[in-house]
DNA sequence: CAAAAAACTGACTCCCGGGTCAAGTTTTAA
DNA sequence: TTAAAACTTGACCCGGGAGTCAGTTTTTTG
């Protein structure tokens, strides 16, 4: 692939998943794309050939990072850290992504129609693998006996929801935009809620009993 | 005003809401509003005017039940009490509202360009509120020291997420559609992750510091 | 019962945006 | 050096969807 071509479609593919992420793929207009990422809209055909093409190039470059996320989860054994990882990693997601994260979401929201088979497939392997993650770990007495698909959609959300939510979450924080610091809160907050919750074994500790 | 137009302004209502919901507002077609209500299009603009009028009059809906889920931490004392109540009127209006509060959301994303500025100011004053009120609490020692703000979007995004990633949430389940009784462990794990995970004082008991 | 008001609707217009194309210019390679 | 390949772009086409309207039917009212 020729330098030019690639500088080009690097060019196009952050202004689509910039328009994409603030519009939707349907109010988004190729000319949008084209006229924030600097070159005539003819160009942008030349090198997606279409509208649809575009967009699943932006929902691919996020498909990586998204898999990679759960690397903590499977490489680390103490619960306690594993969790503490994920979150942080799953933020550092929304926050150094925010627009194809943004993308992302929406198409899971509309059901992800245009989202590949193959893609879908990994990313269900993905909960699944987490789903035994969880239950494993609640089985071996190492966190309270807590649904594992209701705590996996808390994790999701309240991490995800910093890159779909920005907006609010920014007028509410009373800032245009969230600094590191921010976001290293947020890790903390969520991470406290599940390990505390979920009375999370910390490896320095025995869990104890609060619950029943 | 004619029963006539009552009926026939509600069946259209609900069809837009679904419609909006599952295709987002650029991409709805009056047309398809008009065929799941059962009227012609022409009959849509007789009784909405336009698409954006209908679309608004579609957020409309949800505003009350949202505005009033705040009740439980108005009226209740007991922290624990009201956090637990918050969080299950929050999840019965994903639950109960489901179109609607997925366009909401929508609205929200995108920065909510067509909500009107004064549902706009009492949506703000109504987090200003739960973030004083969590204060205070933490201010008088009924929970730990935690970051008010993002505790609330912890919240928020936890409840939401039953609403706007239905799709995804069913898949995981391996379910068509939740059941009553998985709101109801839905509610029972984001309560506990909250109280336990903030040390929420539960009134029968004092608050234990295992922090710090 | 009349006539006015409300409701209904098929057929239409008009514009916007996705996508194309042909005639260029620039880059590459032999 | 040259010709083929890659790239560029303004001008265009075309379909689809928002919104309109005039003529009709139904309902209300006095």
């Amino acid at each position: 692939m020729s330098t030019i071509r690639k500088k080009n479609e690097a060019k196009i593919l952050k202004a689509a998943s910039q328009v994409f992420a603030s519009e939707g793929y349907a109010a988004t207009k190729t000319i949008d794309i084209a006229k924030l990422a600097g070159v005539p809209k003819a160009n942008v055909y030349y090198y997606f050939g279409n509208k649809e093409t575009l967009y699943s190039a932006v929902l691919e470059t996020i498909i990586e990072p998204l898999l990679s996320a759960t690397h903590p989860i499977e490489t680390i054994d103490n619960p306690a850290i594993a969790l503490t990882e994920y979150i942080k990693t799953k933020l550092i997601i929304s926050r150094d992504y925010p627009y194809a994260s943004k993308v992302f979401a929406n198409e899971i929201m509309r059901g992800s129609p245009l989202l590949s088979p193959e893609i879908r497939q990994r990313l269900m392997n993905q909960s699944t693998f987490l789903l035994d993650k969880f239950t494993q770990w609640i089985d071996a007495g190492q966190m309270d006996d807590v649904s594992p698909h209701h705590l996996l959609f808390m994790i999701w959300s309240s991490t995800q929801t910093y890159a779909d939510f920005s907006w609010q979450i920014n007028a509410v924080m009373g800032k245009s935009s969230l600094a590191a610091s921010d976001y290293d809160d947020a890790a903390r907050l969520i991470s406290q809620l599940v390990l505390k919750g979920c009375n999370v074994r910390t490896g320095d500790d025995t869990a104890v009993s609060t619950s029943g």
